[in-house]
DNA sequence: ATTTGTAGTGAACAAATGAGCACGTAATGA
DNA sequence: TCATTACGTGCTCATTTGTTCACTACAAAT
């Protein structure tokens, strides 16, 4: 676990990121300070001499521009360059908690921003048991979610049921509202008016990795 | 399409992009020409202005490694700060043409490094028809191929018959060879000593993408 | 025959840049 | 109270770095 950051070290730490991704290459301690109003170059380089003491980036000494950073660990990036997105992998999920507190996660998963375009809010989470593998959907397969409250009829979404999550088909006739495999071995279930059912979102995408 | 580079100019964009992702941050004209055997900064300064022109690069005037690289289109790129990789997807594939020909490419998927355990060669190709449906791979998805030329039994793999390329399951049992589908709508096809048969790559991945 | 593009040297220069010091303020916890 | 940490200024200095000039050389295209 890396050190926490004051508010300051945050932020800079953020512009830094930010700077590189627009540009490239990282700022000059002079760019950093002029963004703060931090008026001398040695007010900048004991902010950078913290963050790499705390392990955020590194410094190599008397390069210019010579900041590298670390990887972010749960935040969403988006690259524009190279067109990636990273979003969070979800390790456990329980009700009441936000689904993507910083708790909950488990990793991250890049891929290709011109899959993402449900804007960035998407996040993925590793499917347990095999009960949607008619749908291509198999045991260990990473889903990637849109946070979605409703869903329409046959769309395969994320459903959160007495505590559980689970991936099914949605399926709403006559003002019934089922959940449905896409294995013969389970049964539809009859989700209409339940209190402990609730639509997390919709799966917009499926990775699996073998071996 | 971005113009012609000479090999020389070719030599250095690489070089830069290997830099950049190695260190987080651009080089100087002097390490440049330090990897290049370039005396002069002046030397190295003119291929930078013959890149620039050319569309691959930027570079920001008296900063610094003020360098800033345009996406590559078509090569495989590793990003070990973002811990992702970039892989081709090979649009056509024919038999006699190299399967990474620049010709064949017809785009790129970033996927999260982690998973690209078998060095940087792997290439995408995205399925055709149904035959492996009970394997999870559905037409539309790309699957991701590690090049190899031969195969162990139980194997999913993209072979190439017939100046076809096909994704099935391989099978080798008393010496023969078939191939096997996973749909029950097709029939397993013996290739044993078979000319137009070869191994193309193992599916290491699949990724599917909805709507 | 001349232009254009590529490729390089060597030197000089100004600007950009990181490093370092002395000094100051404020908040926090032992 | 004292030590520690965070945060900042103003300044100097050495180094790094991009820019530019004059000159050479070769190949391809016009």
């Amino acid at each position: 676990m890396k050190k926490q950051l004051t508010d300051r070290q945050d932020d800079i730490l953020r512009f830094i990121h930010h700077f590189r991704n627009e540009n490239g290459y990282p700022p000059t301690l002079r760019e950093i300070g002029k963004k703060f109003e931090i008026a001398s170059t040695f007010g900048v380089k004991r902010h950078l001499d913290a963050l790499e003491k705390k392990g955020y980036l590194n410094v190599e000494s008397n390069a210019s521009r010579g900041i590298s950073l670390q990887p972010f660990e749960n935040d969403a990036i988006i690259d524009t360059t190279n067109n990636f997105t990273k979003i969070p992998i979800i390790g456990h999920v329980a009700a009441g908690i936000p689904i993507t507190a910083i708790e909950n996660i488990d990793g991250s998963l890049v891929i290709d921003s011109s899959f993402m375009k449900h804007s960035e809010s998407c996040f993925a989470l590793r499917v347990k048991g095999d009960s949607m593998i008619n749908a291509g959907i198999f045991e260990g397969d990473l889903v990637v979610v849109l946070p979605k409250k409703d869903a329409a009829n046959g769309e395969t979404i994320v459903a959160m049921l007495e505590d559980e999550v689970t991936v099914k088909t949605f399926e709403i006739k006559n003002k019934k509202v089922r959940l449905l495999p896409a294995n013969e071995k389970y049964q539809p279930i009859d989700v209409t008016g339940r209190k402990e059912f609730s639509v997390v979102g919709k799966v917009v995408g499926v990775v699996r990795w073998l071996n």
